[in-house]
DNA sequence: GTGGTCTAGACCACC
DNA sequence: GTGGTCTAGACCACG
């Protein structure tokens, strides 16, 4: 679980989706206190400095703050948590469907593609 | 100097991937020759290496291959080509729904945004 | 430097061909560190670009695997390099076969001849 | 037929390679005259210049002389095509065996190994 | 420290 | 002319 990073993106960008999507899936909670750094340092086995850069960087999005000597928590403003939330899947949806479109798939290509992964792809009609 | 590039991605990448998509919407043909290594290092204002890698890369995936002295030439194999496209739409889509879902998002959720991203919001219903 | 390379084969061909010998013949193990791209390429006497395309190759063949940071590593998955030794050996006897029968040698004569270079022609009868 | 190069060996010795097992198989016989450049060229899909390179060096090898204004022609001399034909195998062999025993495979590990790929491995004993 | 990428420029064999 | 390889040296992000 803890160890399962690949090498084609930095692994402390790995670590922070992780944590946004926790929190935007609602396993963290507003409010919530995370691991210290070498504890979580320890869980991911990684470099201390790795699991720094990842809260500096939670700070810098608004999505943690780091209290001195208490540790880092999640802000416990709620609206700004389904903010992110919104904001993770309007980028998501963006990006894909950009690259998609550069690709020289039409608008109905894509989604018939994404219609039927999710679905099957036994014929629906009605769009 | 004439194409732009993100720092976030190795140059060698973007174009590799431009030239996929070329080949993809149809604007590269099968059997078509490719720039020398050369000449598109000159249009992409790169260094010839990094262009090479590309051509090597290309032929890895048996879209283009070299012929000796002669230079490189897309894959006569229509059908691989169209193999490719398909490759890349499923791969994409595999992507975006493995992301969406892991961060939390529904099927209909998901659906639904990429319905309303195309077509704007005009009434989805029944799905 | 220290190694002697050969001119009819590309550089980095020869040391990834040696370091695939070693692992097979059990002088690396699984897990085990290898120089670093810097150090191997001393020891090589060569530039550390071309070793970089060494480990590059070595990953895409799954018999290495580089962590961010840290260096390369030999894979510790042992059924790989099990798989690696018998890969070789058949890629080895197949290309030598596929040869031989294109000059015109006979089963027979191939067998004899490669008993013949290992044990001696002494007594081979009733194949 | 003609047209069957892979790019990691050049096309001359690939060339000169088929033509020497082409006499040593006895498809083309001692005296015999061979294509005119130009012809062979054309048969084989490629440059004259790489043709003539390939006749020099069969002149060089011996197997073949050319003969000012009438082309060129396999070397009469039945031993020295004889002497072709072990030398071909004997050199086959030993670069074989090189190579195996470089990877760390034992005689008898290659000689069972040649002789199940030549004769099914039904249990033979008695070497 | 590590690997990954890139540039600049060279040399080679091949066609 | 072409692609393929290599060197020398640089810069970067990562751990």
């Amino acid at each position: 679980m803890s160890q399962a990073f690949n090498n084609t993106q930095p692994i402390y960008l790995q670590i922070l989706q992780r944590l946004c999507r926790q929190v935007v899936r609602g396993e963290i909670k507003a409010g919530e206190k995370l691991p210290s750094v070498r504890e979580m340092a320890l869980q991911c086995g990684v470099n201390p400095n790795t699991v720094q850069r990842v809260y500096a960087e939670l700070e810098r999005l608004e999505i943690a703050e780091t209290r001195r000597g208490l540790g880092s928590f999640i802000t416990e403003d709620e609206t700004r948590l389904k903010r992110l939330r919104e904001q993770l899947k309007n980028e998501q949806i963006e990006r894909f469907i950009a690259d998609m479109e550069e690709t020289g798939f039409s608008p109905e290509e894509i989604l018939a593609g994404v219609r039927e992964r999710l679905l099957g792809n036994k014929g629906q009609r009605g769009d």
